[in-house]
DNA sequence: TTAGGGTTAG
């Protein structure tokens, strides 16, 4: 062929890579034909060229078959020509295929350039190959290339990433013929990863200083990395806004990241505003900066906003607005996020597995928690924990779950086990059954030696009092080395929970001259002592404590207060204390309304539900039970039947069996014995049917005491009460067969009368 | 040929 000819080829080669993006198939086909024609045609040196363009065309193509046929073909091959393949296996994943090509070409007549080698030891860094990175350098020494410095960038950053090693970086960066701002920002860049604050600021002085360099828009963002003061966000800022660089897509979003991190939203809010192109990044740090600040209603908005605007949701922006959800108490738009996850495929991703699974626990969606589990695919120790705790609430078995999951992740899994998971574990011993699961995890603690840890020790404060075993929470309280408010109230509430009201309010004592305040956590505590011990001189030292520490606008210890002087006996106080609350929360109008019930004011305790309900509060079981327990103190039989009707219709309220007993209890004083049959037949409790009983005997309708005991015997036939009642109603009745019948079988199953006891003998 | 940013629990 002429050399004409190869000429209108090469013209055509360079067509087709510049019309390539608008007509990508046809430019396959034409590549195709380019390609054909030169195999064909003479050899010239302007053919390795055209050979070379239709080499990395191909392999841009994705189409790396034809890209090595090239290769293969080529009747001469140059060092471009080795290079292109190389980085074409390794683009595209088969780094192995890479670098054995580097090595046969390493064995050819064809040797290694500048590129070939920078681009091995990029791929060295990218793909952690620690080794390989340190015998190219060799080769990169043998060749006598260690002074270029596009090379040298690439070892420096070689030896921060893979290595860590500063030292040898240093070496690199001083044996350079020139530095360029590549080269430093390198350099920054890796001493910004390890935080070395102090020697990243000595460099970005040099820079400027000794290269006369100006920091370009990479160099902002290493700086921005060190960042951990706003006056020192808001000096990079100036330099951005110096160099015209504020607007900048990863400047701009790296701003609102910090100005986020460090509490400034409103001017990460600007910075993000005036970006003119915006992407996930972007998005992802302004989402997760209102999450931050406490304003995760705006964080999902924004979140609906962005998917609007057709960027598509990625793992990261997706964990930021579940988290979102988690603390907005949004379920409904965890769930919508939730189809969003599915829709772009990051089930199996880990953070986002994670987030949407406390969502899901929150909502007490056990199961649901427990598929999303089972479909991360490189499940960290977050997301191990995250089911730790979840199992831990468990109503039922939450011991043998959270052990069983445990042994899971000891025998299959690589990760270890962290402080969070022994806590996580520990928090399933719930109640005096799992007291001899809760000692062989805190063996497990002691043989870890980290029982000392505060968190740790918190959590089996918590588990013996759970348990019942008062003196090893004591024990374990007093091994934790540092003790925090959380320890001080563990250990008070932990009394409180076993009865010890006294020694709970002696050591809030020995708290205070330890010179630990009373916290949020700890006050209602003692205040609930005060109520169970009907000190009202007490409650009203804590009740000051509460106006000192500046409690006021906390409702939960408000509420509290309201009960201690109800529980007192003081209704008066305990009413000015509701009066009071800044803002009364469902909470505080079940401990007013229960106040007033106690007292045997329903009329009271019936008025306020009315203001609940016109301050759009909604009651709950509590309340209800409340108000049926005080309709049923007063005979208000009428009122009890319409408030469970309101509970059940208006509120779909379960009823418990506190509910029932309480409806049993008023119908029962009242004769309608019939009716409240009829309420409880289909599903009535232990409670409501002892209730029912017992209002039999008063007026004496042993045909119907006969069904109920019959039901309390089936329930809980060690229960004794059933079967002396109702024997007591046949001796009245002269039925002493039956009665003795009766007796005998309470012999048989084992029960036995309680003994009376007095408090005052 | 070489350099940069955002995420999960307690």
């Amino acid at each position: 062929m002429h050399r004409r000819s190869t000429r209108k080829l090469l013209s055509d080669a360079i067509q087709l890579l510049l019309h390539h993006h608008l007509k990508p198939r046809k430019s396959i086909e034409e590549c195709k034909q380019i390609h054909a024609k030169l195999i064909r045609s003479n050899q010239t040196p302007l053919q390795i060229h055209i050979f070379n363009i239709l080499l990395n065309f191909y392999s841009q193509c994705n189409d790396l078959c034809s890209a090595r046929r090239v290769f293969d073909q080529m009747p001469h091959k140059n060092v471009v020509s080795w290079t292109s393949l190389i980085s074409s296996y390794a683009l595209h994943g088969f780094l192995r295929t890479s670098v054995a090509l580097f090595t046969e070409m390493l064995e050819s007549t064809v040797k290694p350039n500048t590129h070939t080698f920078s681009f091995m030891i990029h791929e060295c860094t990218t793909s952690c190959l620690s080794v390989l990175g340190i015998q190219i350098h060799c080769l990169v020494i043998k060749f006598g290339f260690e002074k270029d410095e596009f090379l040298g960038s690439a070892l420096v950053d070689f030896y921060l990433k893979v290595w860590n090693n500063m030292d040898e970086a240093f070496r690199v960066f001083d044996g350079l013929w020139r530095r360029d701002r590549v080269t430093w920002n390198v350099l920054i860049s890796g001493l910004a990863d390890v935080s070395d604050v102090g020697e990243v600021l000595r460099l970005f002085r040099e820079m400027r200083v000794a290269d006369e360099l100006r920091p370009n828009d990479y160099t902002l963002t290493s700086l921005l990395k060190c960042c951990s003061l706003i006056i020192e966000v808001d000096q990079i800022h100036g330099l951005a806004m110096k160099y015209g660089m504020e607007s900048d897509v990863v400047v701009g979003s790296g701003l609102v990241d910090m100005y986020g991190k460090c509490g400034k939203l409103d001017t990460g809010r600007k910075v993000f505003d005036s970006m003119e192109v915006k992407d996930i990044f972007s998005w992802s740090s302004i989402i997760a900066s209102y999450v931050r600040n406490g304003s995760p209603e705006q964080a999902v908005t924004l979140f609906l906003h962005m998917c609007r605007q057709g960027v598509k949701p990625d793992q990261h922006v997706l964990s930021s607005v579940l988290r979102a959800c988690a603390e907005a108490g949004n379920l409904e738009s965890g769930i919508q996020v939730h189809a969003q996850m599915i829709k772009n495929a990051y089930q199996a991703d880990c953070f986002v597995g994670s987030a949407l699974m406390s969502i899901y626990a929150n909502a007490k969606e056990l199961g649901s928690v427990e598929k999303l589990f089972r479909r991360i695919e490189n499940k960290d120790i977050v997301a191990w924990n995250c089911i730790l705790m979840c199992y831990a609430q468990k109503e039922e078995l939450a011991t043998f779950y959270s052990i069983s999951l445990f042994r899971e992740l000891c025998q299959t899994s690589t990760v270890r086990p962290d402080m969070a998971t022994l806590v996580a574990l520990i928090a399933s011993c719930q109640s005096v059954l799992d007291l001899a699961v809760g000692i062989q995890i805190h063996g497990l603690i002691m043989k870890r030696r980290v029982g000392c840890e505060t968190s740790i020790g918190n959590a089996v404060i918590i588990m013996y009092s759970n348990c019942g075993s008062i003196i090893d929470a004591y024990k374990a309280f007093d091994d934790i080395v540092n003790k925090d408010e959380i320890s001080w109230s563990s250990i008070i509430g932990s009394h409180l929970q076993n009865g010890f009201e006294l020694e709970a309010v002696n050591i809030c004592k020995e708290m205070l001259a330890e010179g630990i305040y009373l916290t949020s956590f700890s006050l209602p505590l003692c205040i609930a002592a005060s109520a169970k011990l009907a000190a009202i001189d007490l409650g009203k030292q804590f009740h000051s404590f509460f106006v000192k520490l500046g409690l006021e606008g906390d409702t939960f210890v408000g509420s509290s207060i309201v009960d201690m002087y109800a529980k007192c006996g003081n209704v008066e106080a305990s009413q000015k204390a509701f009066k009071e609350l800044q803002e009364p929360n469902v909470v505080s109008f079940n401990t007013m309304i229960s106040g007033f019930a106690r007292q045997g004011n329903a009329a009271k305790a019936i008025e306020l539900y009315g203001e609940m309900e016109k301050m759009g509060i909604v009651p709950n079981g509590v309340t209800f039970l409340a108000l049926l327990s005080g309709c049923s103190h007063m005979g208000l039989v009428e009122n009890s039947l319409a408030f469970f009707n309101i509970m059940c219709q208006k509120y779909n309220i379960e009823p418990e069996p506190e509910h029932f007993a309480c409806l049993v209890d008023v119908l029962g004083r009242a004769g309608r014995l019939e009716e409240a049959y009829c309420i409880i037949e289909n599903d009535g409790s232990v409670l409501a049917w002892k209730t029912l009983l017992s209002a039999c005997r008063n007026y004496e309708n042993t045909k119907l005491a006969e069904k109920c005991a019959t039901k309390v015997m089936q329930l809980d036939p060690t229960d004794h009460s059933s079967y002396v009642l109702l024997s007591n109603l046949y001796s009245r009745e002269g039925k002493w067969k039956e009665a003795s019948k009766l007796r005998q079988k309470l012999v048989n199953v084992g029960g036995k009368k309680n003994l009376g006891s007095s408090w005052l003998m």
